[in-house]
DNA sequence: CAGAATCCCAGGGGATACTG
DNA sequence: CAGTATCCCCTGGGATTCTG
């Protein structure tokens, strides 16, 4: 909405003066963190971008990749994508109708750090489950 | 809870035959991701963790470099993390009370890549910002 | 100071039915 | 087929108050 920053480096989370100070000062950028990563965080997106990186599919094909997502989030996960710029929509005039979506450049790229996240839970999740337990029993 | 499995890979998407397939198929290893993925994604904890990152600190500083959090979420947040091994939470027996929370091991691990998508998130805003824009326009 | 307990509400998200 | 529209429940999470 505003135009008005000179873009600049924003750290996550300052050196120890103050995360406030550098994503509260110019207004929106420390939102704007929080913005995407509730977006990525969400419980269906990721998934999404992963099937997709395996190459287009139409709606059908994604939904039945993504064990338990409802055809309502998939539409709604889908949409935020492509307002985001991370998926294109293709929608081809026959009919039936058909309609296939496709990692964009933008989506490309961000797949290559949810996969790490993604790698990380599978490498560490028996070591979490044992803190859990572990916890539990405490 | 069951110890039965013996280990493996576990693909995020199979290549192109079922997600499922794979993790759905020894049954509760396919949720560990979305569920670990839904921790580390919520609205606090990758905030908690970049904050613990730059050091140990006590709840209440805690909860001034986290600018928006309340007491209550806080709280919950911490405990999860604690919980599953990602900080640990050390309390003196002082009075007033100290307790203070550290990122674990395993916590600094999943630091680098959550890092990685916070990077992504800072290095891409404008560019979504403004996908965002042409699509509202639209 | 560091929480635990309660109250309460917005909205996330499933199930189902309808449409172009 | 690929959605849209509704209904409705459940949870996330803020505000506030109480305690060791």
């Amino acid at each position: 909405m505003s135009p008005t920053h000179t873009a600049g480096t924003i750290e996550l989370v300052e050196p120890r003066s103050g995360y406030e100070g550098s994503c509260r000062a110019h207004g929106n950028d420390g939102r704007a963190i929080g913005d995407i990563l509730a977006r990525i965080g969400d419980k269906w997106s990721l998934l999404v971008i992963a099937t997709l990186h395996e190459g287009r599919l139409r709606f059908g094909e994604l939904q039945g990749h993504i064990p338990g997502i409802s055809q309502r989030m998939l539409t709604l996960t889908v949409r935020q994508l492509e307002r985001d710029g991370i998926v294109t929509r293709t929608v081809f005039p026959e009919v039936p109708p058909r309609v296939e979506y496709e990692l964009t450049e933008l989506g490309e790229t961000l797949f290559v750090p949810a996969r790490a996240i993604a790698d990380w839970a599978v490498a560490h999740h028996d070591e979490i489950e044992r803190a859990r337990t572990a916890y539990d029993a405490r």
